[in-house]
DNA sequence: ATGCGTGTATTAGTTCGCATAATACACTTC
DNA sequence: GAAGTGTATTATGCGAACTAATACACGCAT
């Protein structure tokens, strides 16, 4: 059983629909720091993809500086690095923008928007990345 | 001039680019219902690209009802058309998410999630689609 | 030392989306 | 009828994504 959740769908490239499970993953808590990752290979018969398109994945997430990779050894979850307040503004901003144009669009107002937002907080955490 | 900011820039899509850049415009003000918009060709011209692929941004911003076509003679904002609230948390649920997770991963509080959505909120809505 | 399991690199080939190009057609308006 | 709309068609070039089959370097345990 691998530790993320993590349902192929066609559309978005394989090795970006895995960065993104292992991302929610580590954001809910399911995977912590120092965990062990599972190998390429492994994680490659589980999926049923090619070894090729996990090596992608995996590399994406190293440069991320989400994975540590002990060579010869394995891969394990990194200590989260400390970022700055400017590099956390330029992270979240295209996310905001989308997200406020959207619910302009959908007619969502401003203090409802902040409650979902609220709400989407606590569901992460609680559901420590059974589905979405 | 077009009634819309874009940049273009490698990466992603052009046709997709163009989409957003009329999101944007028309959720900041700048586009409004009823507003006339630029021809196929017009638009072609400006950006120097080729008029099929405007078409193709014309097609998807029609599919998404944000354009309304009179045929033979053009294209104009359409008037937004209402949504449930079920169909208002479908189409925001992937954005909160993408966004509670990267906050997560640049250790940034609820609080301060929560500041910066209002502060993009008041960005988007005085900037009017100047630049970004 | 040998073998196994790591991550990583290389080369090749297929498929598909994006963008371009050049036309052509149906429609409305003047 | 001419000009300006949106739209459809066909063809081509290009690059990303995925698969496939190997091969190599490293750490570790027997």
């Amino acid at each position: 059983m691998l530790p993320f959740f993590l349902e192929l769908s066609a559309g978005t490239p394989i090795y970006e629909q895995i960065v993104e499970a292992v991302r929610r993953a580590v954001a809910s808590g399911r995977l912590k720091e120092g965990d062990r990752f599972p190998s390429v290979r492994a994680i490659s018969a589980e999926l049923r993809v090619n070894p090729n398109t996990v090596q992608k994945a995996v590399a994406e997430l190293t440069s991320l500086g989400l994975l540590e990779v002990h060579p010869g050894q394995g891969c394990y979850i990194a200590t989260r690095s400390v970022s700055t307040v400017r590099q956390q503004r330029e992270a979240l901003a295209p996310l905001l923008e989308r997200l406020v144009i959207e619910a302009a669009h959908q007619a969502v107002d401003e203090a409802t928007l902040l409650e979902l937002l609220r709400a989407k907080c606590r569901e992460l955490k609680i559901n420590l990345d059974s589905n979405s």
